[in-house]
DNA sequence: AGTGTAGGAATTGTAAGATC
DNA sequence: GATCTTACAATTCCTACACT
């Protein structure tokens, strides 16, 4: 779909190569749908069988009638360029394209033979490229936004178009689970040899990262984190606290959960610094453990929040979550990483548990909720969940495991044309999806990248970090600022407040 | 009636960026 | 410089509904 942003960069008066742009789309679209469709474009273009068209007029008829300055659009098609490609879009959801040679809004290229040529400026391209494949457009960052920072939303709705136009869209659902990985495996192999010939280091990024964190945490914070199972089981708690976190606050909170532990031998549920304790009155009598209690301040009169995680004589003590997901999300897990420390026997044999495979039967000692046959070996770790669990199984470089996160969402949604939006309320504020991944997907989209792994011969953990690389070098290349905390920059960050306070000392 | 799936609500501290 | 707005390295829980 064309932004508004877009149709600014098109800058009122479109040149005649720009024309020529938009009555290729036409044309193409025109020649593989059915007749329907066909007859709806003819409403704007006036061809007929033998008549040889003219691109740049062809064009010109196309922008006066998004201007409306053309009769064939006062029934009321399309009122603007937007409009036009809003309908245009639509259509493409009902008559899905073949997957034939159209190729984006802005980089339409020409075939002679097997040559191919870019038809905006003639130049000769060498490689056909994969369709779908996005890796030149990282080779060539382009301006297809007059902002200087458009939202993720509109490079992903522009990402959309771009696969879209070279491939047909896969609907999950709609479209069997193999033809989803049949179409991500070439265009996957394409972008991860882009970059193993551009950005090979990528792919060790994530274990060096890590690696240099660790250091600034040992040496700078907590030095009694030297001790490998320590540090083992400090990284289950920092997956835990991973779910909607960055790096900044994922580390941070790891941190402050760390020192409870030391100082009590277990992990606390909930954001401790943040307790409180609230006085049981006439109107607040009878609330419950894990219900909700809402107060003033007595000071501020400000109105305060927080879950209520327990109850003495004459007060409520409540506290708030780690992060921004209800405060069960980490408290259960945690919960079950203190389980794990105590009926294992102390912090060695737990991190040895969590890190080695076990029967579906005994990991539901610790989580009932656990899904699987009783008799399928999993990581131990995967209690935790099944965003937490393979994460944290990378947190300690065991490669076999597949953690889904939001670029590998947007990235194999983007080979399928697909990459998933909502609108929160009709009307309003259109998002993209990065979350809400339905447990069923997940395994198709892992067995993408497990396949791929194998073609690169690569390890699973080293090939999503070369791809994640990859995602966001598309996202920058198009304009997108993503700033990406690394545990690296967070643990160099939090050493520097260390020294000053702890962190939860700070004044708010 | 039971099972499986989809989708919405609830949860909430931080900091960058925008605006005053 | 102060204050306000916005969005975030998403999950679990719950309910509605389709299907058996």
């Amino acid at each position: 779909m064309v932004t508004h942003d877009q149709m600014e960069f098109l800058g009122g008066k479109p040149s005649p190569e720009q024309y020529q742009q938009l009555w290729r789309i036409f044309r193409e679209g025109g020649e593989s749908r059915v007749a329907r469709e066909r007859a709806a474009i003819r409403k704007f273009v006036p061809i007929s069988p033998g008549r040889p068209f003219e691109p740049v007029e062809a064009g010109q008829f196309l922008w006066d009638a998004a201007n409306q300055s053309n009769s064939h659009v006062a029934s009321g098609f399309a009122r603007t360029l937007g409009d036009l490609q809003r309908s245009i879009d639509k259509l493409e959801t009902v008559y899905p394209l073949d997957s034939d040679q159209r190729v984006g809004f802005d980089d339409v290229l020409d075939f002679k033979g097997d040559k191919m040529y870019r038809a905006t400026t003639g130049e000769r391209l060498d490689k056909v490229p994969v369709p779908g494949s996005a890796a030149h457009l990282v080779e060539q960052p382009r301006s297809i936004f007059k902002t200087a920072d458009p939202s993720v939303l509109d490079i992903a709705r522009w990402l959309n178009r771009f696969s879209r136009a070279q491939m047909p869209i896969l609907r999950w659902g709609k479209v069997p689970e193999e033809t989803m990985v049949e179409r991500a495996l070439p265009i996957a192999e394409d972008e991860a040899r882009y970059q193993l010939a551009t950005n090979p280091q990528a792919k060790e990024f994530y274990h060096e990262n890590l690696a240099h964190a660790e250091g600034v945490i040992v040496d700078e914070i907590f030095p009694k984190l030297s001790r490998p199972e320590k540090m083992d089981i400090f990284k289950a708690a920092l997956g835990i606290l991973s779910s909607r976190q960055n790096p900044l606050n994922n580390l941070r909170q790891a941190l402050i959960n760390w020192q409870h532990y030391e100082q009590t031998g277990r992990f606390s549920e909930w954001n401790w610094p943040t307790e409180t304790k609230v006085p049981i009155t006439k109107q607040n009598k009878g609330a419950e453990i894990g219900g909700r209690l809402i107060w003033k301040d007595p000071k501020t009169g400000e109105e305060m929040s927080a879950r209520i995680v327990g109850i003495t004589g004459k007060n409520y003590q409540v506290a708030k979550s780690w992060g921004p997901v209800k405060l069960e999300s980490y408290g259960n897990a945690l919960r079950m990483l203190n389980d794990v420390i105590r009926t294992q026997g102390g912090e060695r044999p737990a991190a040895a548990w969590l890190t080695s495979k076990h029967p579906t039967s005994e990991l539901r000692r610790y989580d009932p909720e656990i899904d699987g046959p009783d008799d399928l070996e999993q990581y131990g770790a995967m209690i935790f969940g099944d965003k937490r669990g393979p994460f944290t199984l990378n947190l300690y470089g065991l490669p076999a495991e597949f953690t889904h996160d939001m670029w590998i969402n947007r990235q194999f949604f983007r080979w399928m044309g697909d990459i998933p939006m909502k609108e929160t309320e009709p009307g309003s504020r259109i998002y993209v999806v990065d979350d809400a991944v339905k447990k069923v997907q997940r395994p198709v989209v892992k067995a993408a990248f497990e396949e791929l792994a194998t073609r690169l011969r690569l390890n699973l953990m080293d090939t999503q970090a070369l791809m994640w690389d990859f995602e966001q070098r598309l996202y920058n290349s198009l304009g997108a600022e993503e700033e990406q905390w690394t545990f690296a920059t967070a643990a160099r960050r939090l050493a520097d407040q260390w020294k000053k306070a702890l962190p939860w000392e700070r004044k708010r």
